[in-house]
DNA sequence: GTAGATGCAAAAGGTTTGCAACCAC
DNA sequence: GTGGTTGCAAACCTTTTGCATCTAC
């Protein structure tokens, strides 16, 4: 996965495109293209926000990353763990996100597909919740979003 | 529970909510608002789009239709059948949705839930292909008509 | 030197909202 | 009459794109 992909356009390295794979190492969740770029500004690097978006587009074509969308639509990516581990379990509180074994939802996939006739059958899933940390208590005490930065 | 639900402000019938209401049902597949829209005002029906966004939204808080969103992030719209069948196969040429046994899937999430230790997990779930009416060239396999569930 | 990258601002979509006019009850 | 409803347009948000400038190779 780190060769050298001269098929498409060469991917010339720059500050800005490093600080955005920075950026997504660090908080290795789920990030907006928005919530990234805020943070690169906060952290001192300039970097425009259609640079950020076009990274993380370059990312998602050539299958480095993972995205999935908030309940508002909004687009979140996270680098993709080494070959398909594609389904999380996101903490709706603070972002945390753990992959999950999709084996089952992956052949449950297949089986339809192959019950119903329909072709190039791809899957959605994803899974939200609130993590035992983030456990709400009561209602009085709402737990702040403590990913926001 | 999904009786009269007269807990929020009382619902008026007017001939444009009845008007989407029809135009959801005719389709009785995936729509969008958009589409719900220019639908209507094809049919003479003349409505505004904002009412159709605010009879979706409606439909959408009291539980009447499943919202799912397509590759664009546009949410389409579908009433929701009697019990609780809430996933879907989706035609992504033509829009024919399926309602599929999704039993594995919530039996699967359940599992995760207790496993990871989160708290009100709540699933996603959305299946997209290529129907066998709408498969492109390969002759030879005269697919199955899917019947609409 | 040159192909490619950046950043600004403006555009493009989809969805929501402010507000005056309207209509069902 | 009153209060919910409508529709237009403008506002909002996220994401994309045009274009002049800049830079990594």
């Amino acid at each position: 996965m780190t060769t050298h992909e001269t098929s498409r356009a060469e991917w010339r390295a720059t500050p800005q495109r490093a600080a955005v794979l920075r950026a997504l190492h660090v908080r290795d969740g789920f990030a907006s293209a928005q919530t990234l770029h805020a943070a690169l500004v906060a952290d001192g690097v300039p970097v425009g926000l259609s640079t950020v978006y076009r990274t993380l587009r370059f990312l998602e074509a050539a299958g480095h990353v993972d995205v999935v969308r908030d309940r508002e639509g909004e687009r979140l990516y996270r680098f993709r763990s080494a070959d398909g581990h594609r389904h999380y379990l996101l903490c709706r509180e603070c972002g945390l996100s753990l992959a999950v074994d999709a084996g089952d939802v992956e052949r449950w996939a297949v089986r339809i597909a192959r019950d119903t006739g329909f072709h190039a059958v791809d899957h959605t899933v994803e899974l939200t919740g609130v993590c035992a940390r983030c456990r709400p208590g009561r209602p009085g005490r709402p737990g702040r979003r403590p990913e926001e930065a």
